[in-house]
DNA sequence: GCGCGACATATCTGTCTGATATATCTCGCA
DNA sequence: TGCGAGATATATCAGACAGATATGTCGCGC
């Protein structure tokens, strides 16, 4: 049985504790948002499948007339995330909008002071709001950990941006021809 | 007129030279690839969208039998692309399944270390493989500082996981209990 | 002259995002 | 009392994107 990282994502959030999609949302848009997000349409959508597969029980517990589903981990379920959990990690991507413009900037030199200055600001405001969780103590244990790998990142990344524009000839010249050989 | 952010990767690779289709692919996996990949099936519908867009016009190329369309930029798809490099950069994302993993170990606390260990080898390869395109001296100019960035930033999370690695507990143990609260 | 690997274009399936639709509930406040 | 804003809750669509695969040509070594 293949399942997306996304599947697993669900799995862990509901090995906490019984939740319904959008308790889901909610949790991972306030923790693994950062390095794994996910949308309602492939939260409801992969809830469905792990039902269908019985790594999932849900149980409808609708208040008054709103309805409301609460998803828990069957055996099966916790089981997979186990061996979810003991297999090689694959996937490791970034998409770096500032990166690509710095990348091509020799077709605007004045454009890389000011992405630079963007991306240091992102990192900057990111870090803040991470260490506002650290300060909350709203993460412990492995979370914590992964909070702290949020923070001292998003710092590096901020102080790579300040280097780099330090470095940046001031004129909005080109320092030395670009390009990459193919 | 709105385009994705690969319709400007596709703009940016081709205001350097003329390309095919297959160049801008093997240009974009040698390069911006590691902070922002393109597929074939992608770079084609772009490269068709931007042709009808009058951004890059195409002449065939032929080469006997085998069929090849150089294309090349437009002033109108110059005009775009620094347009583009003008704007604010909008999309930072991170996809880390190893992160995700170690976020979750509670359910199976021998996994963080291993997760961890493939997490700094995985990092210690990619740097090492960015630092030879480095010596190889195929990026200059602003190509360059990002290849720098590349090389940094991984040797960076390398050893992140190096310190994370010391001080986890030995006995497969979690480090206090774990999750977040919502 | 045959086969392998590089060159070249195209397309399919499936993942995933972001926006949007729909409906109910709660709470403050007029 | 009643009403509107915002939180709760589920669902779906269009479109971006990756990865695999299909199809065919070319050059080169053996």
């Amino acid at each position: 049985m293949e399942l997306s990282a996304t599947a697993y994502v669900i799995l862990g959030m509901v090995s906490w504790r019984p939740m319904s999609g959008y308790d889901i949302k909610q949790t991972v848009d306030g923790s693994t948002r950062f390095f794994w997000a996910a949308s309602y349409s492939q939260i409801y959508a992969e809830l469905h499948r792990l039902e269908q597969a019985g790594l999932l029980a849900a149980e409808p517990q609708p208040t008054g007339g709103r309805r409301r589903n609460l998803h828990r981990l069957t055996d099966d379920g916790r089981r997979a995330l186990r061996e979810w959990l003991e297999r090689e990690p694959e996937t490791f991507e970034m998409r770096d909008e500032a990166l690509l413009k710095l990348f091509f900037a020799s077709a605007s030199p004045e454009s890389a002071r000011t992405t630079l200055e963007a991306k240091r600001r992102h990192h900057r405001a990111l870090a803040e709001r991470l260490e506002g969780m650290q300060r909350a103590g709203k993460a412990s244990g492995y979370a914590a950990i992964v909070l702290g790998y949020g923070v001292e990142c998003q710092r590096w990344m901020e102080s790579w941006c300040e280097r780099a524009l330090a470095e940046l000839p001031t004129g909005g010249g080109d320092p030395a021809s670009d390009e990459v050989a193919a």
